[in-house]
Parts: structure tokens; C-alpha cells; sequence
DNA sequence: GCAATCCCATACTGTGCCGTATGGTGCATT
DNA sequence: AATGCACCATACGGCACAGTATGGGATTGC
């Protein structure tokens, strides 16, 4: 009784809060927040829930954590980089294509938005969702639209974008990568005109 | 002890099936499929479960039930009367409407793409999506278009349905009546080009 | 090399739901 | 009026997870 005995792919042997949250968020992304519950994330860990309440008091306080890192690495790497293009149209393009890549973080944030109900997650998708359709019809409004039209074509891009990480999770479109492509392409001409 | 004691809004006394499904269908566009538990369900209708497991045999059974439920009056209310109109434009226009009135369908429509991994819930919503989407090809392609910018058409177009629904959801839109129509005439002009 | 602290295992209680067993009550039929 | 069936209440066992209590092994600082 020395040894360790089973573990998933052996992971290092002691775990901090941040190695919680990342396995949360991955349990999110895969499986949804039902998920995110602390004896199976300690089983898939390796170790028993004796060492997940050392580090956070409740299981709400690992959801909160994991949220908000969430939230700031997907401001970071899908917001930010959009806002970095200057020409409204390509920043428009360049924030479609960020979908694609950063699988990841588009899972979670399908996975959480199927789960509106939580106290935790209603008010974070309802400010994350008001923060880019905002960005985006910023960005309708420089590419030329009035302030209505480029407001409902926001809403329409979001729209269309939400409903695709969703279908992404049962693979309903079942596209090949360049179909992904081509749609991708009529995506953005049905969307941005020129 | 004679009398009914305490009751939600008086319903009948004895229930059949179909209450416990009807019953189930409203929990599910209320506060999706986890709330579609038996004991809940007993407490809602003011009886306990001794009644429910003289109807159903289990709770997958009933989860079954109202979805089966479910996708014919579906299919009945919303793409029937679509598929009515004969001309191509005006009968995507019909559809897209029909998103509108028919409240309850398309909130369960869009809490059971809140449960995708449950395994009664996932192909339901994978049948029920390609449905759709293949009627949207053809629409579009009798609108003229040609077969693959018909397909990616109709993708975008239920990918915005779909996240109109699961927006709707926490009234993200927050849009008066005007500003719904107006939002449907742009949805229109932009995906049916004329 | 020793103590303090960090990290975790074990064992427990509590809760909410699923499903079963069994008996009781109202209603229709005869 | 008695019987049979449809419908429901009550009570029970089981499971899965949240959270607590406590003790023990591992590590670090000295």
C-alpha cells in the first residue's frame, strides 16, 4: 500500500485549485455542468473528495472559480484578438473564424448556456452574451450599417453563432473541413455584404 | 381527512397518462428535462407517486411519452403549415413566423437541446433537426439557389433559429413587439434575398 | 532530524430522487 | 348491495452525491 494504484494517465500526484478548475472546465466542455460534482471529478482525478474540500469550501465555489476563469480566458483569446483588426469587415471575419479554432472554449461556453437555469451561470451568459452582441453591432455600425439595422444583425449573427456551437455538440452539420469552410465563407457574405 | 387537502389551482381528481405527460411537457419548457422527475412531478400535481408508477412503468417511459408527444405535435403545428404554402419565399417566411406564436413547442424544443446527451433526448433532436434542415435546403432551392449554397443557407438559417430559441430563453433579446417584427423582417430580408 | 503545515483518505450523516410492495378508496357494473 | 377494477397513499429500500469530522502521510522550513 505504498504505491499509487490506479490513476487516469497518472497525473502529478498532488493537486492545487487550479488543477480543480481545469478539470471542472473540462468536465464542462465534455459533459455539462451536471458534470462539474465533486466525487466523480475526484475519481476521474485520482484522489477522493477528502482533498477537494481542502481547497474550496463548496461545490458552488468551483463552479464560480471555473466560470470566471472561463469568462477571462475567452475575453482574452476570442474578443481581444477580433478587436485587434482594424477594418471592421476583416474584425468581423477574424471573430467568425475564431469559432473554429478554440474548440474548447466554444464547448464550454455551448455547455453553459444549456444550463441557464443555474443561479451561478444565468447572470455570467447573460453578461457574456450582451458584451459581444454589443461588440458586434459596434462593428455592423462601422461597417456602414444604421444603428437598426446593424442591432438586428448582431442579434442575427449571435443568434446563428450560438445555434452552431449547439449543433457542433451532436455533430448534426457532419461537415467535412472544407464544407466547414464553404459554409464558413457563406456565412460571412450572407451576413457582411459587400 | 375526508376532503382534498391542498392542491396547485384545483385540477381534476384522477389523472390518466396524458396528464403526467402534459404535465411533464410543461416542466420540460419550464425548467428542462431534470425537472421532469417523478416525485416533483407528483408534488406539482398535487398526488404522490403511487399514481405515477401505476401509469408509467418508469420514468424514461414518460420522458419517452411526452417527447414522442412532443415531435408530432410538432411536426402537426409547425412544419405542416409551412409546407401548405406554395410559394418557396413565402412558405420560409411562414416558418420563420411560426417561431413567434407556438411559445410552449419551441421552449421544449429548445430545453431538449439543453439535454443533448441524454440518450432519449439525443437522437430525438438529431431526427428533429435534419427534418428541418432538409426542409430548409428544399425551400431554398426551389427559391433558386443552388444546391450547396442552399444547404449552407439552411444551416445558418436553423442555426439562428436555434439560438433564437435558447436566447429567448433568458430574454437576452429583450425586445418589445415592434422591435421582434422588425428583427424578423431583417432575419427575412437577409437570409431570402429578393 | 524535527516540527509545522499542507494535502489527502476514510468514515460518517443528510438529502433527494427512483423504484417496489402493499393496502386502501371511490366508481362503475351487475 | 356487493364485487371488481381503476387509481392512489403510505412506507420502505437503495443509490448517488453534498458536506463534515478526523486522523494520517508527505513536505517544507528550520
Amino acid at each position: 500500500m505504498m504505491l499509487r494504484k490506479t490513476r487516469k494517465s497518472e497525473p502529478k500526484a498532488r493537486l492545487n485549485a487550479q488543477d480543480w478548475e481545469l478539470a471542472a472546465l473540462e468536465a464542462l466542455a465534455e459533459s455539462g455542468l451536471a458534470a462539474v460534482a465533486v466525487e466523480p471529478l475526484a475519481r476521474r482525478l485520482g484522489v477522493t473528495k477528502g482533498s477537494f474540500y481542502w481547497h474550496f469550501p463548496t461545490r458552488e465555489a468551483l463552479i464560480q472559480a471555473a466560470i470566471e476563469r472561463w469568462e477571462k480566458s475567452d475575453e482574452d483569446q476570442v474578443i481581444a484578438p477580433a478587436a485587434a483588426v482594424a477594418d471592421p469587415r476583416e474584425r468581423l471575419r477574424e471573430l467568425i473564424r475564431q469559432v473554429s479554432r478554440k474548440r474548447q472554449s466554444h464547448a464550454v461556453f455551448a455547455a453553459l448556456f444549456r444550463t441557464l437555469d443555474q443561479p451561478l451561470v444565468g447572470p455570467l451568459v447573460e453578461r457574456v452574451s450582451a458584451r459581444r452582441i454589443a461588440f458586434l453591432t459596434e462593428a455592423f455600425r462601422h461597417a456602414g450599417f444604421d444603428a437598426n439595422t446593424a442591432a438586428n444583425r448582431a442579434r442575427l449573427a449571435f443568434s446563428a453563432y450560438v445555434g452552431f456551437v449547439q449543433l457542433a455538440q451532436i455533430g448534426q452539420p457532419r461537415m467535412t473541413h472544407e464544407e466547414f469552410e464553404d459554409y464558413i465563407r457563406d456565412f460571412i457574405a450572407t451576413l457582411i455584404p459587400r
